[in-house]
DNA sequence: TTAAATTACGAAAACGTTTAAGGGAATGCA
DNA sequence: TGCATTCCCTTAAACGTTTTCGTAATTTAA
């Protein structure tokens, strides 16, 4: 078995028939004569023929592959817990479908820099996938602005289709979840700006609003995703407040760790003394002591549901309605809020 | 800005030269004229041309495209910690040397299964990286064996270049601090049989050997990698035992968790009443409280190497040299291990 | 029996590139 | 001046497919 792939021209010599018949034969054309296909297919399968997915792309104008871009402010790219259980998902569903998955990036150092979008139309992604980026990069715009079916995750831009996770529901759960084991006082560390941010802090002020809760400004504090070190500063911060909070909302359940070892190193014990809750519901959270509850964010719907969009999209090219899919996550129950009479 | 790309044609007509001309000169070959090759630069630039890589994998037999297999027993896929950041300086490193990487997949239900082997040269990847597959996979036994260029990460295969962290010398390097720290009933919870396994086990051996240490057989248990709950039931195993260990080595850092929650459930502290390793580096692991002592895996360079490998020897073809590249990790003292008088 | 319809296949163009081969004009050398 | 070079560009084939159109053979309908 050499290098040379066996071609449709190697098959229809085989075959005595010409190339032609050998494509329809494979493809399952109507107007080939049922012993003939019989017999190309096997012969197909026994010389190991299977296409050729560069010239099925020129011919055709559809590769079959779909161009992911996820990078996150912190560049932690694949090492990010809630994204790569996204992207995880959406691989497998895509697979499931015949996609295949390749990275868009702009790195291209071959001869001049390629945009993300000259990146994608060189490839010929059918479709495109777009994640935890920096909105305000031009870049980023010209992509989604582009002409290649695009979903987002967990941001909506103009008129493209976006799967959302529910960050007001998400928050509004937390909310009530801590008002009803008895906290009033109650503080929030939040990550950067960005959509989710801003979702997760308005739902946390309305939320309070509706339970009659009144959030000193000195309880909500700005740190940044997945940063133990900031969030460790700012929960320090927080601890030495003349009229502490009696629970703590994290931005994320990594960043928690960082909040968690602030407060064990005043002495403090969860959640006796302090109540926390984290955000994201990553696997290690549950496994902490004492459990840590959260919001467990459902990656495998995201991932899912934003392939299914896309290559939807992709397929039937004249459903392009503009839509937003929702998806919730689910309060897990640990044992970081403690119940309290207030 | 219509679906359809530019092509050489189209900046052909609109420079009056012939096709092969404008191929020349955006390829910068040395006959054509400096005035044309600027000039025809110029206007491609102008009209947005890149090229179609298609087209181009079609008439070169290169796709800049490598293919990436990275399953491991548990299927924890992208989610893998330590896999996810050697798959994320791999991908760095590949692009910066202007190549894209693309999944393998097995799952291609299109028309009939394919295998890795199909897909791989279905899709033309002119290289192939593999890491944490099942070894006794035959579909990944004839992707091995192909004729593609495969570079393994962390496990060797028959006169195939792999890049492999040494676990020899990591093990090596516990056993020896840990003893140097007074331990002398060293206990090691393993993961599953496997070529990484099997390293660190024997050089556990070796170096308890080389440093007149006895292991009493029930110390060495297997578990799993990433194994919270299996490492949780071995440690307490051990904590039950009359000839308790003064210190426990865990298969990794996230299994530790689950022996780190054993040990505080029977009322224990770390390290005074007992010490713990992990293995890895992950993130968490200089988090927690206390920090853990680990072996800090160079995940960065297995990446980038993997990747300068294999791009060398997919442009350099005749550099087929077999050889194996080993990668050493850092011995990170965290405060989990106690200083004991034995 | 004959015309029309159906069936089964082939020829050839096209997708966007690269590249070997070729050739006309300008230049160098004697 | 004449011939060989050099320079610059073009023609055309090829990569492996798909697909439109054409057509010969066979079947059906009248």
């Amino acid at each position: 078995m050499g290098r040379k792939m066996v071609s449709l021209k190697d098959i229809s010599v085989a075959c005595g028939v010409s190339i032609a018949t050998v494509s329809k034969a494979l493809n399952d054309h109507n107007d080939i004569g049922q012993e003939t296909k019989i017999h190309i297919r096997q012969v197909a399968e026994k010389m190991g023929y299977f296409p050729n997915s560069a010239a099925l792309a020129l011919k055709t104008n559809r590769t079959n592959n779909l161009g992911v871009l996820f990078v996150d402010e912190a560049r932690s790219g694949l090492t990010h817990d809630f994204y790569a259980h996204v992207l995880d998902s959406f691989k497998r569903a895509a697979e499931n479908k015949g996609f295949d998955i390749t990275f868009i990036n702009s790195n291209k150092k071959r001869e001049n820099w390629m945009s993300y979008m000259a990146h994608a139309r060189y490839r010929g992604f059918d479709g495109i996938v777009i994640a935890c980026v920096n909105f305000e990069d031009p870049d980023v715009d010209e992509l989604i602005k582009g002409n290649i079916p695009v979903v987002t995750i967990d941001h909506v831009f103009n008129n493209r289709i976006a799967i959302v996770s529910d960050n007001i529901k998400g928050m509004r759960d937390i909310m009530e979840y801590v008002y009803k084991m008895g906290h009033r006082k109650i503080a929030y560390i939040h990550g950067m700006m960005s959509s989710v941010t801003n979702a997760r802090l308005s739902s946390f002020y309305k939320t309070a609003e509706e339970l009659g809760i009144h959030i000193p400004e000195e309880y909500v504090k700005e740190a940044a995703y997945r940063d133990t070190d900031a969030t460790y500063l700012r929960t320090k911060e927080l601890l030495e407040l003349k009229d502490r909070p009696t629970c703590i909302l994290f931005p994320d359940d990594f960043a928690s760790i960082g909040g968690i070892n602030a407060i064990r190193e005043k002495g403090m014990r969860i959640p006796e003394d302090i109540s926390v809750v984290g955000y994201d519901g990553i696997p290690i959270a549950s496994k902490l002591v004492p459990r840590l509850t959260t919001i467990e964010q459902d990656t495998e719907s995201l991932g899912r549901l934003a392939a299914c969009k896309l290559i939807d999209l992709v397929t039937r090219p004249k459903t392009t309605l503009i839509e937003q899919t929702i998806v919730e996550g689910k309060l897990f129950i640990g044992d970081s809020v403690a119940k309290i009479e207030s």
